[in-house]
DNA sequence: CACGCCCTTCACGAGTTCTCCACAATCGGC
DNA sequence: GCCGATTGTGGAGAACTCGTGAAGGGCGTG
C-alpha cells in the first residue's frame, strides 16, 4: 500500500482529500503547514506528497525546494488558478505535476496514480528508455516509433530523451533548454517550439494533431502519460 | 617463464626485490632511471614492469606516459605514501597497479602475480574484435578489411579498437580522447578528427562516403551498426 | 645529429543545424 | 462566439560542425 502525505491548511478540504484517498486505498499522512510537512517527509518517507502551494508561514515553493534538496519523492502542487507563475516556478523546482482549484477529488486520485506508476516506471532506468511507441536507445542514440526508425538531430534527441524520460511529467521551456544547453544559457524560449514542432513531423502520425508530444497550454510540454 | 623489469634506483630496494623475484621464479631485469628503463621496455620486451616514482631525472610518471605510447605492458608503480596524487595520475596515464611504500616483499610478489594473470585474461578473452569487414587482432595490433591488412600507428589502432568494441555505440571526442590518453588530458578535441580521417583513408573503400566510421554530426563517432 | 614517422594544431570551405522572426492557427476565459 | 494570449509553422540567415591539407614539433632510429 503507498502512503500520501497531505500538505493543506485548509480543514475542509484536507478532510476532503484524506477520505477519498482513503477510499482509493491509500494510507495518509497529514500536514498543516510546512514544518510539519518537512518534518513528517523525513521521519515517514511517504511515497508521495500532495502540496497545497498557498501555505501560511513557510511557502510551498520553499517546501518544494527544501525536498528537493534531499529527496526525489514525487510531488503534486495544489494551486489557485491566480497563481500561475508559482506553477512554473514550482515545476521548476522538480514537482511533478499540478492540479488546479478548484479540482475534483476523482482527478487528484487520477493523477496521484499517474505519477506513482511513472515513478516505479522510472526507477528500471538503463539504457533504453520506452514510453508509449516510443523506444530510445541511449548509447547508440537511436529512436523508434514502433518498428520504424526516425533520424533525429543531437538537439531533438536530448529534447525527447528528455520529456521521455518521465511521461506525463511537465516541463516548462526553461527546464527544457538547460537540458539542452545547460543551465543559465540565455536564449529565446520559443525556440522550444521550433523543436518540438520538427521531432512532431518525425514522430507523430499526424503533427497537427499529437499524441505523444503533448502542449501544456501556458505552461510547457510534456510526454504523453500511459 | 615470465620477465619483470624493475626500475628503481635505490640499490638496496632494488637488490631486495630482484631477489624476492628470482625466488618466486621471474626473470629480473633491472634499470635506475627512467632513460635506461624505455631502452630497455624497448628492446627486451618485459611482461611486465615495476616502477619507482621516485626517480631521479626522468619522472616515473614521464616514464608511464611514454611506455603507454608504444606499448601496453603491464605496470605497477611504486610510491612514497604522499604521492598520493602521482597515484591517481598513474593509474590513469594506464598504470596497472600500484604499491604504498615501504611494502612486503611476498605483497609486490602477490601483486604481480594477479597483474599478469589479468593481463593473460585478457589476452585470451577478447584476442580478436570483429566487426562487419574488420578483423582486429589485439595481441598482435594486426587489422584486416576483409582479406586485406592495413597498417595503423598505435593512436589509430586505439582508436579504431574503441570504437569497433561496440558497433552502433556512439562515443564523443572526449571520450575517445579518454581512451587514447587517459582520463583529464588536456588537448585538442579536434585531433580526433585528424585520427579519423587517417584511418578512413587506410580502411574506407570511398573516404568521402565512409561506410564504416561515421560521423554522428554534434555528437561525435561510432563505428558502423550490423 | 639528421632523418622519418607520428601526433597535434590550425585555418579554410562546405555542409548541416539552430535560432529567430513574422504570421497563422488555436486556446481559454468571459 | 469574441478577444487577448499562447502556440504552430515556414523560411532565412546566423552559428556551428566537420573534412581536409598542411605546418610544426616530439620522439625514436639509423
Amino acid at each position: 500500500m503507498k502512503t500520501v502525505l497531505v500538505v493543506e491548511d485548509e480543514l475542509k478540504i484536507a478532510r476532503l482529500v484524506r477520505d477519498y484517498l482513503h477510499q482509493a486505498g491509500f494510507a495518509v499522512l497529514e500536514a498543516a503547514d510546512g514544518a510539519a510537512a518537512l518534518s513528517l517527509a523525513r521521519s515517514e518517507q511517504p511515497d508521495m506528497i500532495v502540496l497545497d502551494l498557498g501555505l501560511p508561514e513557510v511557502d510551498g515553493l520553499d517546501v518544494t525546494r527544501r525536498l528537493r534538496a534531499t529527496s526525489s519523492v514525487p510531488i503534486i502542487m495544489l494551486t489557485a488558478r491566480s497563481e500561475e507563475s508559482d506553477r512554473i516556478v514550482g515545476l521548476e523546482l522538480g514537482a511533478d505535476d499540478y492540479i488546479v482549484k478548484p479540482f475534483s477529488p476523482k482527478e487528484l486520485v487520477a493523477r496521484i496514480r499517474a505519477v506513482l506508476r511513472r515513478a516505479d516506471a522510472t526507477l528500471g532506468g538503463g539504457e533504453v528508455v520506452r514510453a508509449g511507441p516510443i523506444t530510445i536507445d541511449i548509447p547508440k542514440m537511436r529512436v523508434t516509433v514502433g518498428s520504424e526508425e526516425v533520424e533525429l538531430t543531437a538537439t531533438e534527441f536530448q529534447l525527447l530523451l528528455t520529456l521521455a524520460r518521465h511521461p506525463g511529467r511537465i516541463y516548462t521551456r526553461a527546464q527544457l533548454l538547460d537540458a539542452l544547453h545547460g543551465v543559465s544559457f540565455e536564449s529565446y524560449e520559443r525556440s522550444v517550439d521550433a523543436h518540438v514542432k520538427n521531432i512532431r513531423r518525425k514522430i507523430e502520425p499526424n503533427p497537427r494533431r499529437p499524441e505523444l508530444l503533448l502542449t501544456v497550454y501556458g505552461v510547457g510540454y510534456k510526454f504523453a502519460d500511459a
